[in-house]
DNA sequence: CAGGATCCTGACGGATACTG
DNA sequence: CAGTATCCGTCAGGATCCTG
């Protein structure tokens, strides 16, 4: 049935040299990715220690983001048929070297963020890009 | 008025140790962000050079996007007040950095795409991904 | 326990028309 | 030229119920 098929995005109109960047950024971009590699980081976890870790995520978005990503060869997946059953999921070496690729990604965002929230701050006094964000009362 | 609040997502779950990279992720996952900033990483350019660059873009995305940098320190706007309007946008120091680790993942996205591509049809072909839950026996 | 299937909302973003 | 304002479709993603 493919209740969603992933992205489907018109990307026609892309120059073809940034396009695999922007695969990438896809993936990570999604509001999951990250904090389930970086989660996996740390060794072979099940599929319920993962929705404890994760903070906040649905089991349809863990189900889906996990099959992407395994899909990818980002993680792999080990199903042990149990009674009750288990399933573990752990980093691929691809998955660690994209792992370590958004490390240098959060240390850039480390680095920056307080200069990238004083200039928003600025911005806001200043009347640029003039946000105001819910003035509704 | 306020025809976007840019996020305004429901982020109190999060455990606040990657709350940063998430913060660069949303600008940069967005869909043209990295164009543009890409594309000003040439030099600085005018609105309508820009709207030629980057193929496929709005106006509506061209401009809130370009606010959306500003906002944040990334780029700067010189408006010149002629008869015919001219606006320079340009990579500030904080938006050449950025675009030094863009291009970080880029290097890594260039590296492996074709890595991921390969896992992504032999998924297909085992049929991970999609229902079949492949159970290796 | 580890998902699958569905419904529904709100954000993202394209197309178009208008303005200084 | 460089935007602004508005309408509208698409889709990510949350909530909920069901199953092997």
């Amino acid at each position: 049935m493919a209740p969603e098929r992933q992205i489907a995005g018109p990307c026609q109109t892309w120059p073809e040299d940034s396009a695999f960047i922007r695969e990438v950024l896809d993936r990570i971009g999604d509001k999951w990715t990250v904090l389930i590699i970086s989660t996996l980081n740390t060794g072979k976890l099940r599929y319920s220690d993962l929705q404890a870790s994760v903070t906040g995520i649905s089991q349809r978005m863990l189900t889906q983001t996990l099959k992407h990503l395994e899909r990818d060869g980002l993680i792999t997946r080990t199903a042990y048929p149990e009674v009750p059953p288990r399933v573990e999921y752990e980093l691929t070496e691809l998955g660690r070297s994209l792992m370590e690729a958004v490390k240098a990604m959060a240390g850039w965002a480390a680095a920056h963020h307080r200069e990238i929230a004083a200039n928003r701050t600025a911005s806001e006094l200043t009347g640029v890009g003039r946000g105001k964000t819910a003035v509704s009362s």
